[in-house]
RNA sequence: GCCCAGGUGGCGGAAUCGGUAGACGCGCUGGUCUCAAACACCAGUAGGUUCACCCCUGUGCCGGUUCGACCCCGGCCCUGGGUACCA
């Protein structure tokens, strides 16, 4: 029999949607593995031979797990509420909803010829009502929700309630946007429009005036996340800086525990780092300047620093334009200039501010401050240097060891006073943390390091501030001012925002005239007559946060996940996807799943246990050469000769760098009548390794690669290519070899002409040597993700086999292979007279004894140079060998080098030496 | 600027513990089969020198440790990623 892949796949993949060989149910009995992939966002192009990369390594570690006997929930769905449907919808006026089901529908049928092992039972898609309830649902918690941090939990905004009913602020160390002082009087006789608004400032999902990345182009505000370089991820458009009303998440409350959660995860040390830097804890000082306001009072001007040791060198202040005092800090004579400034500072874009970072500009407001240790007056400056986001937009400004300070001072010639030992303070400022202090009082000739720790102190004791940790991280921006996306569970009485019952969840997403905003700039949702709630939607991560939860127990009505199904499947052990998501859906998810963990509603902190990022697959563009203002083109080796135009050619007429020329001429019209100057009789391509995108005609579909080899051989190459972390070109060069492999496998069982071959003979002793080398190094790359070499084992493996029918050998080979290449070895375990599904057999053991080898090789001196060549018995004696050894004198230093007093002979490594 | 990862043949990449560098695959060269081609199979393939054996050089660059370094240490160069007037 002919190894018939399109045949033997289609069948398997009906037997096993039939057979429902994947599904998975709760089994106590067994231990649970939980593998994930990121699910994608079902986009209109399809999928790429990029995006299975991913979901190939994840499900043959499924695969290979349910093969050790554990009951491994492996679900995938879809991310389906978001931008780029919507787009199309405004473009087309064809409903997001429809455009989505119809793409889920291309991604489905493309994913099935794969043969993944995915209990599609358990599919969500985060656009359904049924699953989007339950990220209402959550939402509605957060609303109802503070965080405490004496107790390092979310707890019900009740309990604050009742505090501040008894108490007021008094005790309350809680979150929250803004510091607030009042009495339980003072509370009990606010209105309730007050009280609202003063709960907001604790709420974990609350509403605020912020400052806010606008997109004008998308209609919409964006997340941190999705902003980058001044530009939005998705589409490129300009965003800027505008101050809003906003629902926002109070991500930042958890920013320590997410901190700390880092260490205990498996995750890849720079993931961790990303993650780390996002957040970006900083230890320093809060201190309080004494300001002169313009109208002569006296106030106490709040600044944030790292350094506290430099306060002697403080020489002026600086704060952001945007500050809320500048107005009552500028004095009449500089009002005309400030206002200018502050007016120049609002129409520089975020790009422009971004771009002209060494462009020194400012203004002084005419207020001095005092430095509270040199008692010295000091000028109170506005520049856009200083951010509002962070810190306290006010910093103490330190030109000798600071250098956008010092950058500053040079430009408005202000005194630069060093406190610290060393550098050239002519070229610039000496930043560094180490030295002795000078010119500092009490600090003087102390290390930098003790006096920041004696600074801290100090500033404490005389009240002028305290220790302080500072975070980079922001709140999360929660609304957008779209369509497709979960509508709010609230309504408005007046300003206050009313949440929704939650049995009468889900919310649905009604039905509007246009996808557009409206005239005067509201979202689409405005569009609906007698819509009485919030009409923005909630952001494309609000969907994805939890969905790993959902898979757990995807069809119960009552919760998000059922206790049972929580309890047994716990949290995602294995999660894979790209690294893109860093610092958007990684932080989203685990702040979610640990303010689901505070209201004991899921009982893990920590969403996913171990995460693999795999590398992005770019593309390997070809190109052709046209001789200039001619129809002919000509070979690559041959363009020398030529004045060529080079123009990219669409990869899959290209095979091997050789172009298909019937096939090009029929590729557009105007090479209709193409001519070749071909080499050797075959014309030569160009190439280039770049991203792949349709305008480079570099995109490769995992369709085509099945329908040509077979999906067994597309898995299988996929893992072929290199390591699955890091970033490789896809090249379709090598995959003949593994083709070739797979066909060579097939052949142990059908031999060369076709017949059934295997037979019941016992195994050699090198057979069963290869055998078990294969099984231990398999095992071993699987469990590290070492995919690539496990393929080059399997491929030394048949080579070495040779024509061997043994059924002894060909079982315990056919499962191990089984997760790479699930259908041809299902099609041969059945043939051997199996009854069940490979994917329930049992992955065989390796036997220590086969592994040893029964001679090894000894270095030897030749010619004055040591070599690994000499073959001894194994039980060959220290001493024979030795004799053997021409005492050379580098082979004398070699025995006193390592002075051995045994020598431990091991096969693999030949020798082992025991000081 | 700071942080992280990496740099090995014509190409993708191996070398898991400091012990024969280049596994495996692609490509290339030669051969077998064939009227011929394709497929398949066999052999060779880091570079230099050589008929060949030998020998010499070789894991980004310079230096160090070691009997021995792709691997450890110090300094530099380059590539990729993250982040950024973050006080």
């Amino acid at each position: 029999m002919e190894y018939n892949f399109k045949e033997i796949e289609s069948r398997w993949q009906k037997k096993w949607k039939e057979d429902e060989t994947y599904r998975v149910n709760i089994d106590k009995k067994k231990p649970k593995f939980y593998v994930l992939d990121m699910f994608p966002y079902p986009s209109g192009a399809g999928l790429h031979v990029g995006h299975p990369l991913g979901y190939i390594a994840s499900d043959i570690y499924s695969r290979f797990k349910r093969l050790h006997g554990f009951n491994v929930l492996h679900p995938m769905g879809y991310d389906s509420f978001g931008l780029p449907a919507e787009q199309y919808a405004i473009q087309t006026g064809q409903h997001p909803a429809k455009t989505t089901e119809q793409n889920i529908n291309h991604y489905r049928e493309q994913l099935d010829k794969i043969g993944f092992c995915y209990d599609w039972s358990r599919e969500v898609r985060t656009c359904d009502p049924k699953y989007y309830k339950w990220t209402q649902w959550a939402f509605l918690k957060m609303f109802a929700s503070y965080y405490d941090n004496q107790k390092n939990c979310a707890r019900p905004i009740d309990e604050l309630v009742a505090h501040f009913k008894e108490k007021g602020t008094n005790g309350v160390d809680a979150a929250c946007t803004t510091q607030m002082n009042f009495t339980a009087e003072q509370w009990n006789s606010f209105s309730k429009e007050r009280q609202e608004k003063i709960l907001h400032n604790y709420r974990l999902a609350f509403k605020a005036d912020t400052m806010v990345n606008w997109c004008p182009k998308l209609g919409t505000v964006l997340a941190n996340d999705e902003v980058k370089d001044g530009l939005s991820v998705r589409g490129g458009f300009p965003v800027e800086q505008k101050r809003m009303k906003q629902w926002l998440l109070r991500v930042t409350a958890y920013a320590q525990r997410m901190l700390d959660g880092l260490e205990q995860l498996q995750w890849s040390e720079s993931l961790k780092e990303i993650q780390r830097n996002w957040i970006g804890r900083s230890v320093g000082a809060q201190v309080f300047f004494d300001v002169e306001m313009a109208d002569h009072s006296t106030r106490k001007l709040e600044i944030f620093t790292t350094r506290p040791d430099t306060i002697f060198g403080v020489t002026f202040m600086v704060i952001a334009p945007e500050h809320k005092w500048i107005h009552e800090l500028t004095t009449n004579e500089q009002r005309e200039e400030v206002e200018k400034y502050i007016e120049q500072t609002k129409k520089r874009s975020e790009r422009e501010r971004l771009s002209e970072t060494k462009r020194v500009s400012g203004v002084f407001t005419g207020a001095y401050a005092t430095n509270p240790f040199t008692g010295k007056k000091i000028p109170v400056y506005a520049s856009d240097y200083v951010l509002i986001g962070y810190g306290t937009g006010a910093i103490m400004a330190v030109p000798a060891h600071d250098s956008r300070d010092y950058a500053f001072a040079r430009h408005f010639s202000l005194e630069i006073v060093p406190v610290v030992e060393g550098g050239n303070l002519e070229e610039s400022s000496y930043d560094a943390k180490e030295g002795k202090m000078i010119n500092s009082g009490f600090l003087t000739g102390k290390d930098v390091q003790q006096a920041i720790k004696e600074m801290f102190a100090e500033v404490e004791r005389r009240g002028l501030g305290k220790q302080l940790v500072n975070y980079r991280l922001r709140d999360a921006i929660f609304s957008r001012q779209r369509y497709w996306g979960e509508p709010f569970p609230i309504r408005y009485d007046g300003e206050i925002a009313v949440p929704m019952d939650e049995k009468n969840l889900p919310l649905e997403l009604p039905e509007v005239s246009e996808f557009k905003p409206t005239q005067n700039g509201e979202p689409p949702l405005a569009r609906v007559e007698g819509w009485k709630y919030e009409t923005s939607t909630m952001p494309g991560f609000a969907g994805s946060s939890a969905y790993f939860l959902r898979y757990m127990d995807p069809s119960n009505e009552d919760c998000l996940v059922g206790k049972e199904a929580n309890q047994y499947w716990r949290n995602v052990d294995l999660y894979i996807g790209g690294i893109e998501h860093a610092t958007g859906h990684l932080m989203y998810s685990r702040f979610w799943n640990m303010f689901l963990y505070d209201l004991g509603y899921v009982c893990e902190n920590e969403p996913f246990r171990k995460l693999v990022n795999q590398g992005m697959i770019q593309g390997r563009s070809n190109f052709v050469y046209r001789v200039v203002g001619t129809n002919k083109f000509v070979s690559l080796g041959l363009k020398s000769q030529y004045e060529t135009q080079e123009i990219h050619v669409d990869v899959n007429i290209v095979k091997n760098d050789i172009l298909n020329t019937e096939a090009f001429r029929k590729w557009r019209p105007e090479f209709e009548n193409a001519e070749f100057i071909l080499e050797n009789g075959q014309y030569i391509c160009g190439w280039a390794i770049e991203k792949m995108s349709k305008s480079m005609y570099n995109v490769v579909n995992p369709d085509y690669i099945v329908n040509e080899y077979g999906a067994d051989t597309l898995r299988m190459y996929e893992m072929f290519l290199g390591p699955l972390e890091q970033s490789k070109p896809w090249d379709t060069n090598g995959i003949d070899g593994v083709h070739k492999f797979i066909r060579r496998f097939w052949r142990l069982f059908y031999g060369k002409t076709g017949e059934w071959a295997v037979n019941d003979e016992r195994a050699t002793d090198a057979e069963l040597k290869i055998l078990h080398k294969t099984i231990k190094k398999v095992g071993e790359d699987i469990e590290n993700f070492s995919f690539n070499t496990s393929v080059a084992a399997f491929m030394i493996c048949i080579n070495t086999l040779g024509e061997c029918h043994k059924r002894e050998i060909l079982e315990p080979l056919c499962i191990i292979l089984s997760p790479y290449i699930p259908h041809v070895c299902e099609e041969v375990w059945h043939a051997m007279g199996h009854e069940d599904s490979i994917c329930d057999a049992k992955f065989p053991l390796y036997n220590e004894k086969y592994l040893q080898e029964d001679s090894f090789e000894y270095p030897v001196m030749v010619n004055g140079k040591l070599r690994f060549k000499q073959t001894y018995p194994l039980n060959a004696s220290v001493k024979d060998i030795e004799q053997d050894i021409v005492l050379k004198p580098e082979a004398q230093r070699w025995l006193e080098g390592a002075a051995p007093k045994k020598i431990i002979i091991v096969p693999k490594k030949i020798i082992n030496i025991v000081k």
